[in-house]
DNA sequence: CCGATTTAGGAAACCGCTTTCCGTCCTGTG
DNA sequence: CACAGGACGGAAAGCGGTTTCCTAAATCGG
């Protein structure tokens, strides 16, 4: 390439990585032109070598089904495209060995930042290994930024679980349930744990006795949550729902309409989130909506800042959440 | 690290890369603890320039949010892992440039394979760039796979849109509606016009004429169908609509209810891919059931086979779809 | 018109690995 | 016991870029 343009190697390499070191207008243009002709595109691998930058960010997701979290990587995407970083997603598909494994690799591909989204495991194991393999790509100048609950320390963007959960709860409290279950997301999850804790508290200040009957475990997931809802009612007959995430208030409506509950009627269902998906379920859910794309957007830029300046101040940065009411809530049955 | 075990760094190269040169059990344990001790990974970018290979493979996605995806990626990592290739996946979000960009990246990071999924575009434009970049990835020896139509000439895995479409329709005939309204999706999108002239080579065969007023665009999305089901239902007032995919049909289903019209009483809805979700929409779907993660599997599968032995007789191989009759389509309305 | 800068471009070192090539030592064999 | 050949390990040459260092030519001030 740099002899067809007849240039040294030094010479092509500057003008196509858009080096300060002065070329000539002509040179450059030569250059420029026979690139374009041969279709002569750098090595970004042997580039990377050279420069310890890859201009890549890896975005670890807990589930890629989950639609959650492809409204936080379009987010991402949204800022980091345009300043020329490749995106890419990997799942861990809940598997905690998998998501160890897949940090490894973006480690050892050397991507310069990798966010964390929605993975946050609460397992002593884990929790060791995976601040091992952190600390040790941060030390080797790697950025990461968590975009959820996570039990590594880094900087990040977060929205509060509790305050949602509150004004979920609150909402079903006014309307006068005090049967509201809950079901949860996989214990391990530190914002599905973090969002059993918002429910809990919120009885509690009402002055609701807890009841661990109206708890059920649904994995975040819509059969779960189905499944969950199904046992709920058949356990302790509740008046109302509160699912740790929209897509487990989906399946449970589902469910209930199913076996011939009434939504709202007889139950009223609440989400979490606010997913695209839940203005289409079969009843339109009432949930917390989270900001799921700035929160992507967000964090990209808090990775560019800290890859441009250095980590400076950075810390946690938090989004609002607000309580969404559609129609899968309603009063409390009268008999 | 080689000094730190007090070998060469061919030695210690050696044993960590798994080369066939003899090392002793003692060095080897030596190299091998010291590794551990230091936690040294290595560099998968040195590692890529020195043999020409990165361990990755990338996956181009048309649109992350969409849950057709989801499976077949899953598909992918199902086998690309256990065979230590790590899957990197980018979503164009229905924008073409921005697919032509994230095939630059790849195709620049150097992945080893590139799996095109369900991003085949109609589009002079689009067709001759993206060969041209396809083309020249794979003369420098990477290797690229599809699974979905696309323009680009590759071996893959695919499976039969037309066949699909005549099962549904045939399905809605056999239930005795006629007036069957069709919600395609994006135009230039190769799997919508293919599943568009399934719809319309099954109607014509079973000698319907055609009217172009009982077709709509609904963009493969769940508000996209909703909105076109609720423009079908004022023009043309068709007693059954096929969507081009379950989201659409999804939204069609959804909002068709909330204008009162029954599901599937006083029309029918039927989908096309049998996503997870569609047993949980508003009505459970009938659909047509492709094998989504399958087909990431036997892609991946394809993609390790060229790797290793070479393209050979590499072509397109058929993954067979069903219809999946629920409770969304019924007989047509009486009067 | 001359020495000091500035501008432009080339040679070569380096990024962190793999791999070829080579030398040494050990073993088995006639 | 001499020697062929295999086991083992090190030195060094890439891989394809970037960047430092250096030189030659052009420009400038006086």
């Amino acid at each position: 390439m740099a002899d067809a343009a007849g240039v040294s190697i030094s010479t092509a390499s500057r003008v196509l990585s858009g080096s300060s070191h002065p070329v000539s207008p002509a040179t450059r243009d030569r250059v420029l032109d026979t690139a374009d002709r041969l279709g002569f595109e750098p090595n970004r691998v042997a580039r990377a070598l050279a420069t310890a930058r890859t201009q890549t960010m890896g975005v670890v997701v807990h589930d890629i089904s989950d639609p959650y979290f492809a409204e936080i990587v379009r987010g991402i995407e949204d800022v980091a495209g345009p300043r020329d970083y490749a995106t890419f997603i990997s799942s861990a598909n809940r598997d905690l060995a998998d998501e160890l494994a897949l940090i490894r690799a973006f480690a050892a591909n050397r991507v310069d930042a990798i966010a964390l989204v929605a993975s946050g495991i609460n397992d002593p194991g884990y929790e060791r290994e995976v601040t091992g393999l952190l600390r040790r790509y941060e030390e080797r100048g790697g950025v990461v930024v968590k975009l959820s609950e996570h039990p590594y320390d880094a900087p990040g963007v977060r929205y509060d679980n509790l305050t949602g959960m509150a004004a979920v709860v609150n909402h079903l409290l006014a309307l006068g349930h005090r049967r509201i279950a809950h079901i949860s997301g996989p214990p391990e999850l530190m914002v599905s744990e973090q969002r059993t804790q918002g429910y809990r508290d919120a009885l509690s200040e009402a002055g609701v006795a807890p009841d661990p009957t109206l708890e059920e475990c649904g994995w975040f997931s819509m059969d779960g949550g189905a499944d969950a809802a199904e046992t709920l009612m058949a356990r302790a007959r509740p008046t109302a729902i509160v699912a740790g995430n929209d897509l487990m208030a989906i399946g449970a409506s589902r469910r209930l309409l199913d076996l011939g509950h009434g939504v709202p009627d007889q139950v009223s269902i609440a989400g979490f989130d606010d997913i695209e998906l839940s203005s289409y379920a079969s009843v339109p859910l009432t949930t917390v909506r989270v900001p799921l794309r700035e929160l992507g957007r967000l964090g990209a830029e808090r990775i560019l800042t800290i890859l441009d300046d250095g980590p400076g101040t950075a810390s946690m940065s938090e989004a609002p959440v607000e309580l969404v009411v559609r129609s899968s809530t309603g009063p409390v049955p009268t008999h």
